[in-house]
DNA sequence: TTATTTAGATACCGATCGGTATCTTTGTGC
DNA sequence: GCACAAAGATACCGATCGGTATCTAAATAA
């Protein structure tokens, strides 16, 4: 019956639903015993206060964002295809959202300014991760052949991240992926551009 | 003495402000009370309740916002100019905010998701006259013979305010202009590609 | 079976939340 | 100068916040 392992994680799966959807500062221990069935003397066991259940729920978060990525980039051949299978990841933020409440690094890279440093670091870490990711596809495909040779590879990276972030931020707003549907025509036609 | 205009327009004031750096939920009543040195009496006085404080300092920081970034429309002659005045308004989100804690907009879309829709309705309002102000740019710029007549205008508009919102969000994890600085370089870039 | 440890429930703490009723002070019209 | 209305201060409300001390129940080792 009782298994601490199971019930960590089931914290961890609700606590980052919640914290995805309302927010980290937000959403109050009550929230999540509510959500989990547990009671605040199972959370306080596994989890020495709020910040390090916030810290925690955001590298599970991530952890589930970078899984579901790897799978689909690495079901594609060349570097474009494999470019193109990251943009589609980020539209499904938006049409069919594997976590409630959008992209878990903009939420929290929002929210965690001034405030929550400890988040702000974690969310910046993450980011770069994201970036590296893109550039070694970049770096592949150059290696390959499948890219220009000369091609500025953070340039890339850093516009294909930024327009993806700001496309569910509009269409957050709008509720409808007509705004990143747009943004992906837009990237689609950037990577053609540097195809060899 | 007494001034309850200005009162109510130093609350707004600090109000936004704390609003956009904290968030609109993590930021108290007293934490208004102690950046206005007003009392709870004051305020409840001016607004009905948080909510309504949280709505009309939404649009106090909007009114900033458009009233800074018209000025700078205006002082350019061309269509790309003026696309240009756009993009560097949005670049000193960064290097030196106007409001503190980044665009309100972006703040203001990330927070309010499925609670307070009060503030995602204006938010989405506020969005669609931003790009509605851009696309108004582009067709004067095809009317007046300065971009190239058979452009998607709300292709561009749309581009422009995602992959600039969403550099925003990279620069406010790295604490640098960087990310930024490569997005204006694209634009940049994008907009030549559609003059005349 | 029994002793011990561990997971989780319960009951409580002081602090703070948004909000209101009431009171005092200030400005205004006569 | 006085009555009145409006602005803002004060004191309080119940609810909820994050957190903790304590207790019970379940798993484990002997």
């Amino acid at each position: 019956m009782r298994n601490p392992d199971e019930t960590k994680g089931a914290i961890l799966h609700h606590a980052g639903s919640l914290f995805n959807l309302q927010g980290y500062k937000a959403t109050s221990i009550s929230n999540i015993t509510e959500a989990t069935g547990y009671t605040k003397g199972a959370i306080y066991r596994h989890f020495k206060n709020k910040e390090k259940l916030e810290e925690q729920s955001l590298v599970y978060l991530m952890g589930i964002m970078f899984e579901k990525l790897r799978t689909q980039i690495k079901e594609q051949q060349t570097a474009s295809e494999k470019l193109k299978a990251i943009i589609f990841f980020f539209e499904s933020y938006v049409t069919k959202s594997p976590i409630k409440g959008g992209c878990p690094l903009l939420n929290v890279a929002i929210e965690a300014d001034d405030n929550s440093p400890h988040l702000r670091k974690k969310a910046h870490a993450i980011l770069e991760v994201l970036k590296e990711s893109i550039i070694t596809i970049l770096a592949n495909g150059i290696r390959f052949g499948q890219l220009k040779k000369n091609i500025d590879k953070e340039y890339y990276a850093t516009v294909i991240i930024a327009s993806l972030e700001g496309a569910i931020m509009m269409s957050k707003l709008s509720r409808t992926n007509h705004d990143i549907r747009i943004v992906i025509k837009h990237l689609e036609a950037t990577i053609t551009l540097i195809e060899n």
